[in-house]
DNA sequence: TAGATTGTTAATCGATTAACAATC
DNA sequence: TAGATTGTTAATCGATTAACAATC
């Protein structure tokens, strides 16, 4: 079934229909969970409140998972949406800045079920120094560049301050890390092979504040 | 200078362009920080790395803040965008879940700046009952419904686990609030009036994953 | 006034939706 | 086979970019 195998070579897959798989993943996580072996787009599409001709369409970027006549396989096209993603192979990560929201995301344990294996936390501040996340303690950022270069590192998330994040980013970047998965309000400048995948927090309810206020001004006419 | 005004009656304003409004915010916050008092879409796309003409068109959604010859004045444009996103006015918020996400984002500061007042904090482990986070005490969530009454609470932050998302949404949909800030890996279903924004960090990560790995698959031709 | 740069209309591009032939 | 539902092409819609007249 399927004959998805190979990404290389097609053309390119546009942000857009990536930034839905997760979301479709989810959703066929809990069809799993209740037990739920197949379903068409149409079910699908009831569901998850898009259509079905978008689910489709999504789908085939990839080259087609489902039968015609029957649909799709929820197991399957979990397994092949995962793979996609790149969440059969694991991935190390550090994080840069043991603030609250370092800390945070290095106690969340649910990113290793998916493969995310939290390697080293660094930050400047002695204090927190040798503190410890889950069996993971705190080292200072000196010893990041070595760190780096000794271990596997994948992914470097950044949970500091802005000025410190453009630095830390460049050591980085220079150490060959390849994706940075960034928690601080700047943008950063780094050579176009290198991954970054913004979270910014205060836009996000910055716009969450615009919908607030602007379905409000709405009401009152 | 300007005439942007009334927000009201005016067509509905694409979530495209509200997304690039807090990005807009922080480069002018920038020029501001570097004495610079005027600006051209130009110039400020070359900064950006956006089309100048993207750059007037989002600005005459809400009808035109510069002058022609001229450019833009910093700390006008500042200030209006600032109006638009609401950020002129004070959000009370509550979070419910004291876990380490909850916890980092009770205490950061910066929110405090923009108007964002922390008012609340609610969990169902009674052993984080009672503790702190800067002068915030964590309530049991049976208090929850009373506080949300009582108190003047315009955004709810969850951070907590799906289910329990759920549930606690429709209790504060329940009791009035209007904008929920969902942490929680799962979609809510709310009515249309109340504001959901959504920041599932899995999502975030796995689409890292996903530009991390395609463009290694790339690499390898 | 001449030069600069906006505001705005028109053209292009890309993403979403609709339709239907292919096929299980 | 008949019915269902995909894969895929064509149509539509919306968002981005280009162009230029308006005007400071």
């Amino acid at each position: 079934m399927g004959k998805g195998e190979s990404l290389v070579e097609e053309k390119e897959i546009s942000q857009a229909v990536i930034s839905r798989l997760p979301r479709y993943l989810r959703y066929l996580d809990d069809l799993k969970n209740e037990g739920i072996e197949r379903i068409s787009s149409k079910e699908l599409s009831n569901r998850m409140h898009v259509t079905a001709s978008q689910i489709r369409q999504d789908f085939n970027n990839f080259g087609g998972f489902g039968q015609q006549g029957y649909g799709y396989n929820v197991n399957y096209l979990y397994n092949e949406i995962s793979k996609i993603l790149g969440l059969n192979k694991t991935h190390n990560f550090i994080i840069v800045g043991a603030g609250n929201l370092g800390r945070a995301l290095g106690g969340y344990l649910n990113f290793e079920r998916r493969g995310f294996y939290f390697l080293g936390m660094f930050d400047i501040n002695p204090e927190r120094v040798g503190t410890k996340i889950r069996d993971v303690s705190v080292m200072h950022v000196d010893e990041l560049q070595d760190f780096v270069k000794k271990n596997n590192v994948d992914i470097a998330v950044l949970t500091l301050p802005k000025n410190s994040a453009v630095e830390v980013a460049d050591v980085l970047v220079s150490c060959g890390v390849k994706a940075i998965w960034n928690f601080a309000h700047v943008d950063l400048n780094v050579p176009e092979d290198v991954i970054v995948e913004n979270v910014h927090l205060s836009d996000s309810l910055m716009k969450l504040s615009y919908n607030l206020n602007c379905h409000e001004i709405l009401k009152e006419d």
